[in-house]
DNA sequence: GATGAATGAGAGTTCATTCAT
DNA sequence: AATGAATGAACTCTCATTCAT
């Protein structure tokens, strides 16, 4: 039913971000995206479900160009030591550069039901899924321990970078994000890399 | 006005607890909350200022508890890194040991408004500084390298411990937590340490 | 935000007028006025800020088209002791035919919080204004007492007429409330007259 | 069942006058009451019957003593002619003197339903009666027309007084409410006498 | 496709009143 | 007589969603 693309939709995802960022999900009416977007209040519901489905929708469309730019990115490495540097630095640095984007991403999107998480966590998946290939990678490589969990180093990995961004949101933005690649890389490839 | 004190206090944190682990604090209602306590719908009124004041209340109470013995334990340890191993296994446990305070905690609490976050925030800084303490111990003590910046390592090291209790919950809490502590803190300690 | 025009309003402002009569302001529930407009309890919401909104809206309707209609009374005068004499009789008159509307500017209107008041006292002003004219044309004319304070005197004039209207809405209307024009007028344009 | 004597009776008349003249009868909480006179909340259902009950005793209270001591004033006056100038000099004196009361008389007092009308009017009926007899002596006295109807008269008369102290108490009391004792005694004796 | 007026279920909150102590 | 914690009915207002135009 719900129609899902053409220009509007790609109207409505932004004015979404753009209105989530600013008065968070949950004190966000549908109303307000509309008139964000200049269209009626109906319009919406031609493209979306319900409101739920504009920030699962929202989600999934920056997380998939967010795991096909990293993909990109990591294809031209050499190694997987070499692909963390540029998965902290492309992370940090996209949201850096997109803050409502990072809003929306560390706060707004944590507000969802159980059940909806599902239609959040399958993108959300692929991003983890990269980053387990990387630390596969790299044990193959010998450059990390060969003891090494690979889905906790995951989990810690995606952790750091994860509270390092919610902290730098939280603080209102108010310092450079991005100088940040550096010391969290050092302490993450230590953590990884064999003695 | 609100009382924030007494029996029934305790007994409808309790039940907010249970209550929002078990429906989401948007679903559920207060009324929810005063029936699982016993108690009438108005007397929620008498003991908290609103809905959100029973989340914020609800989160310094368990949070204040939280740094408390967590400082009894650290003052038996001898050394920085014993420190960090006994933050790890105290976070892990604490929340193994009490899915409803997990669930609430990793998922509920990052449901709040914005202002309100500030009530959130203080008793968590608490947190946020006993282990930038146990950093600066551990730089002072040379077991952890001198050039680490303490605030990064500090979100790095909270990150990775959040977002492997947040796995364990959105997994339904199928498998032992506390065994995550081992694999943890090798990570964390090896990205700290000096070389 | 409130539109407070088209087709529904002024059935809203009807169905009011109706409800606030029969049950009192305070005793009625808006959905009790949605209904008798015939319409959902939110579109009242369409119309009115909230319900003290429909209270003054309502008083400000009536009252305005009063002063206007009492206006056009009055331009077809000869002299102030005519007009006086066409102001008792149509303020009793329009009381007299809508009870209902006599009930709530009587009763109901006077259950307003003293901040809300200025939202009635304007359109009231402006038929106080109106009296005070006509006395200081009486002056003018040299058919009231020089010496008389105009100001005191509309006091008189109207709380005379209106106490007048309230006993007859207090007594359930039982009797022909126009029949007091006379007497009334009586009295009053002799405590006016030059001796 | 409700005490309606005592000394805490009387304190709480006092209190209950006080604060529906800061407050208003609606928005203020029994409980509001009952701080202000410095009892528990559930004393106040010792002496009244309820909320209502309050408005009614303290009306009933006041308006008793009015017409008590304002019969005294008036068996001391000679004619009709002095006693109307009495009970305007008396009427505008006492609320002047009593700013609460007169908030309480002229604004509160009108926000009661239907029902409990009886209530009031019974004690102010009492005050309608003095003012008659007034009317109806001067009549007998010859001072006032033969043709005088003595209940519109009285409504006329009360009508006026009322107005000019409704007034002053939405001036916020801005004036001297007995200066206007000549001006309308001149105005309403005029209008009462044989030409 | 687009509109936006209308819907109506739903929930937070208040506060008069009670009653065990 | 006095207390004040507890009650729970009541009601306003919001806002996601629909549908006739």
């Amino acid at each position: 039913m719900a129609k899902r693309s053409g220009e509007k939709y790609h109207v409505l995802i932004d004015s979404a971000v753009k209105t989530f960022a600013r008065t968070g999900y949950h004190r966000t009416r549908v109303a307000d995206i509309a008139r964000e977007a200049g269209v009626a209040d109906g319009t919406v519901y031609i493209y979306f479900e319900n409101k739920e489905d504009i920030l699962v929708s929202l989600f999934q469309e920056l997380m998939i160009s967010f795991v096909d730019n990293l993909y990109c990115e990591l294809v031209q490495c050499q190694n997987a030591t070499e692909k963390l540097a540029a998965i902290i630095k492309y992370h940090l640095s996209i949201l850096a550069d997109n803050p409502d984007r990072a809003r929306v991403t560390q706060i707004e999107l944590r507000q969802i039901d159980q059940v909806i998480n599902e239609g959040i966590s399958k993108p959300l998946l692929k991003y983890f899924q990269l980053i387990e290939e990387v630390i596969e990678e790299g044990k193959m490589q010998r450059l990390y321990r060969q003891n090494l969990n690979t889905r906790t180093a995951r989990k810690v990995v995606f952790g750091a970078i994860d509270e390092v961004v919610t902290c730098w949101v939280l603080s209102s933005k108010s310092y450079d994000l991005t100088a940040l690649c550096e010391p969290v890389y050092d302490l993450l490839v230590r953590g990884l890399q064999e003695v």
